[in-house]
DNA sequence: GTGGTCTAGACCACA
DNA sequence: GTGGTCTAGACCACA
């Protein structure tokens, strides 16, 4: 089950989705799986049906879900795609993170030590 | 002088801190250096006064700069502790961004390959 | 037999009255011949008896087929007349695809190159 | 300005998103140009705000529009792109009439007479 | 004033 | 019961 976190800046909808995204990514939920009713999440989430209503229309946007009107929503069976989405968006904050380490002369060595 | 990306998600205010924190640790910006006015900025950049002086206030709070009444904003002295300041921010974001590709399963060596 | 695609956007009874339109007018289900009972074809396609009754009595308001009580579903007899129907909308969205195109100042040969 | 239609089975804020793409496809706003606010268009067209905004995060994920925050949203530069992606769409409607088309073993030229 | 998010609650189509 | 749309109204960040 995913964790809102009302300190964090993100709107709720968004740590829906990321959450999912994850749980999905990872492999915690298999492909076509029923994923909870909107209803039962938002109840068990404390939060209000159209949060979460948001949250799947984002995830059925980006193919991570699909729905069936009038049964519920399930995961999608196209993961590997989505993966490399994933890949290619990570990428591209590491880019603009060692941009910025450059663009202030700090040496990539001193950043990246002790983690990589 | 900094430019502003009106495509750009991040609020005004926040491209104006971004751009000045990276002119200041690199260089371009000499300590005791006077800022533009905060009416002129405004000007310059076809904005707001009112988002001028919200990211200056933001930069007077993490000591990049300081204000004296009546005469103006001024570079602050001590660029390296805010250097190291920004250098942990970049860790943390490294962090966080290692600590994503692991839970996907992703490879390391995916991510950086090419970039590092 | 016709496909549900759960993926399709269409809802489920649409897809069976779509599908038995097209069995029925291309001459694959004669006229005269038994419709499956909504018992069955619901559990042929695993979805809901109220899914299947809600197709058939669309089914029968465009005359595509007869309900004789306690009997079961049959195909009706006037396929000419319906298949000028069918091609009435068929037109009908051709014009509108039409018009979409001249809207925005598309070259006619641009939409159709290749395709007809 | 557009008009809703509420016999329309599309819901208002696709016919807002679908009025507004015309609009921009076809000239009759410019690049740049300034949306109506989310407020006024709700006034005109005796919505709801929240139904217009989410026609407009929806043509803003489309690209025809983009939104500065605390400013508005503006009509996007790069037209032509998405000028493309409407005739593919055109395109597809066209193909998927015309395979209907043929499966009723309706003569193509009947379609077309005196539409084309 | 501008957009963005959220809640509470209603109503509808669909299965 | 399931998702989808909409309204009324509130609150917030931003310019």
């Amino acid at each position: 089950m995913i964790q809102l976190d009302y300190q964090d800046r993100r709107p709720i909808y968004e740590q829906i989705v990321a959450g999912y995204k994850t749980l999905i990514l990872s492999g915690a939920l298999e492909a076509g799986e029923q994923m909870p009713s909107v209803r039962n999440l938002a109840m068990e989430l404390s939060t209000n049906p159209n949060t979460v209503q948001k949250a799947y229309t984002e995830l059925e946007r980006q193919k991570y879900i699909y729905t069936v009107k009038g049964r519920g929503n399930y995961i999608s069976e196209d993961n590997s795609l989505l993966k490399g989405e994933q890949l290619k968006e990570l990428r591209g904050r590491l880019k603009s993170l060692l941009d910025e380490t450059d663009e202030l002369h700090i040496d990539r060595a001193e950043l990246t030590k002790g983690l990589l």
